[in-house]
DNA sequence: TTTTTTTCTTAACCTGGGTTAAGTGATTTC
DNA sequence: GAAATCACTTAACCCAGGTTAAGAAAAAAA
């Protein structure tokens, strides 16, 4: 199986060209600083222990982030999908080695650019790095509410609150990566959802 | 029962003429700077509500710092004790309303003082400064230790963990609010120590 | 197709800790 | 010192989820 396609996915375009407002010249700037990368399904973006002078826009596709915890469980972190960025942000930012896996869910089509480029290119667009903070502190106000949500809910209680919050996840993730995003068994998350539906 | 004695405990004394190495001029515009305040066993130093501008040392005795949580339940965040300082932190600093229970367990001796006059001894005494901030960092990294215990750890793991690293807590502080600092019911803290004992 | 692998479900069993209720000492209080 | 309150323990019961094991269904590979 190919996944390469010829041209990237129109989703990148339309949103520089048409939401940002780019003329073709800027676009194609833009556009230059970015390599397509097909990260095929089950295969690895990031693996623990590189270290991270990229990110990438997810330009199609789903991914998971997980890490290893001490016992030695996979431990999912989130869901990366369209229009999100994907990196080991604690090695992107400090130099250090990665320590998060970040693996294809579905075929993935992903944008990348270097850290310098980045820079770059935040300073010549105002609205891209306007953009991109508010999409980086959402994250970080979810990431610090989900946390609080495995400190006091039940598992029950925050895989109803999943369905309520994010039903899109459950058409495109399998339940035993959802299972370990709630932290919660792949069979008991069976038997839950069967409790709730003969409700 | 009275509680008053007619002069303070040493402990504050020789903590600032030893170990400090103040004069008895210095000394004397210290001990100025602060009231004695006898908190009687059960009495509140601090209640939610209140605007905290002083904190206190916790000269003699020891107390407890709950909050109530949604579902209406008291949880213990610590148990302060001689050389600590008390106040509702996020009140002190912000100038809101406290949101903390400061309760004492025994009779206690506080030595209060306001924001203002800490202020100045602070820039009086650089030594009192340092030595007050290595004190507060070494308790923000343990309530983040004990956050994290909080989420991974079980109960019975908790409790064990309590008497390896703090067995003096439990000579001086009530079964039922060591439950509620490890978030266990008080009957079943019963239940994990006789297991425990009768190996 | 058929086969193999992966994903999901079901069932039986077990365990830890919450809940309810009662009992036993200790301390206070009067 | 009797009565009341407080602190702690014990026991019986319950239930959510983990664990183990097996099966069913779906997807991928051949």
């Amino acid at each position: 199986m190919s996944i390469e396609p010829h041209i990237i996915d129109p989703k990148f375009t339309i949103l520089f060209k048409d939401t940002f407002g780019l003329n073709e010249k800027e676009f194609n700037m833009l556009l230059s600083c970015f390599e397509v990368k097909y990260i095929r399904k089950k295969d690895f973006y990031v693996k623990p222990g590189t270290i991270c002078r990229h990110k990438a826009y997810v330009n199609k596709g789903c991914l998971r982030t997980y890490v290893i915890d001490e016992k030695g469980h996979e431990r999912i972190l989130f869901f990366p999908m369209e229009d999100w960025w994907v990196a080991d942000i604690d090695s992107y930012y400090s130099g250090h080695a990665a320590t998060n896996y970040i693996q294809a869910i579905e075929n993935c089509e992903l944008l990348e650019i270097s850290k310098e480029d980045f820079q770059m290119l935040e300073n010549t667009i105002p609205r891209l790095k306007q953009w991109y903070i508010v999409k980086m502190t959402r994250r970080a106000t979810g990431s610090a509410r989900r946390m609080e949500e495995l400190r006091t809910m039940t598992p029950q209680e925050r895989y109803v609150s999943l369905i309520e919050k994010s039903p899109e996840i459950f058409d495109r993730i399998p339940l035993q990566d959802i299972a370990s995003y709630l932290n919660i068994e792949p069979q008991s998350l069976s038997r839950l959802r069967r409790k709730l539906t003969k409700h």
